[in-house]
DNA sequence: CCCAAATAGTGGGATAAAGTGGCAAATAAT
DNA sequence: ATTATTTGCCACTTTATCCCACTATTTGGG
């Protein structure tokens, strides 16, 4: 599954080289195409087959509820299919560029099943005070078992 | 199971060798890879089998509530297969390296099922730190049976 | 107790792979 | 038809991986 952190940027034409631990996961258990989609400020990235599951199980739910209404027009709108080229990059469209920031140096986040990347600026403080947070929550992780 | 403390040094290359205790250890209860990971200032290895319990309780949680995102993106995320070589020697990554502010001199600290590498400089200090706060917390130890 | 052999840790060089930037062809738009 | 944008391709640079050599410490035998 996705892991490790891997520093890259993109090219003046908004393409990037996703990492080449991720392709292989990709080529071995899904196929060479991500769903790339927006949340938390930055983009999130699943294989094709994974996000077919999200879109289907978010489908399911009550389409008049107004918290079903808000994931729908936010994360499960912006979802775009990012095939890979040959040498292994995706060109991440211009929307979700804005939408994470991303202007030049960017963060490939392996998060076991899915895949986040951020701008590098973003990726430092949401790193800073996510380890805060677990310190701070020692609690509530000692509830959900860990 | 892992016992004792080893000082090593990294090369320019960012590789160091496994103290052979723990290595030992690898070979006859698990296989030839660590995962490594970061946290509290320095980083977190795991035998891989030992790792992907810790990563499957993990990925079954929530993944929206924010004490999970939080812990994936710290100390799911950095995770990284880092392969022994017939040396018995480990790359560490730059990001962790830098994680940790390894440039040269490291401390392997052996923690019954992980292991723990510190920078020599922040391991005195923690060592220290960590000596204090025994003796301050005696009550919360006392709670957790000891 | 000393010497030889083996093991552990460190360093360097050659080869391979990954990531990045730029060019050119192809497609789409005006 | 010309311009602009996209897409694929190639080449360069950097990083990782493999292989071999050297030193220091440990282990075992005489």
């Amino acid at each position: 599954m996705f892991r490790g952190r891997f520093e890259h940027s993109i090219d003046t034409k908004g393409r990037v080289s996703v990492p080449s631990k991720f392709r292989e996961i990709l080529s071995t258990n899904f196929d060479e195409r991500l769903i790339i989609t927006n949340f938390d400020g930055c983009l999130w990235g699943y294989p094709c087959a994974e996000w077919q599951k999200i879109e289907e199980r978010v489908a399911a739910l009550p389409q008049f509820k107004p918290e079903v209404k808000a994931l729908q027009r936010v994360f499960i709108s912006a979802a775009t299919e990012c095939p890979l080229d040959k040498t292994g990059r995706i060109l991440l469209p211009q929307t979700l560029r804005e939408y994470a920031g991303i202007t030049k140096d960017l963060v490939f986040v392996g998060m076991t099943r899915r895949i986040e990347i951020w701008s590098t600026e973003s990726w430092k403080d949401v790193f800073d005070k996510s380890q805060k947070d677990i310190n701070d929550m020692t609690d509530k992780l000692a509830e959900l078992g860990l």
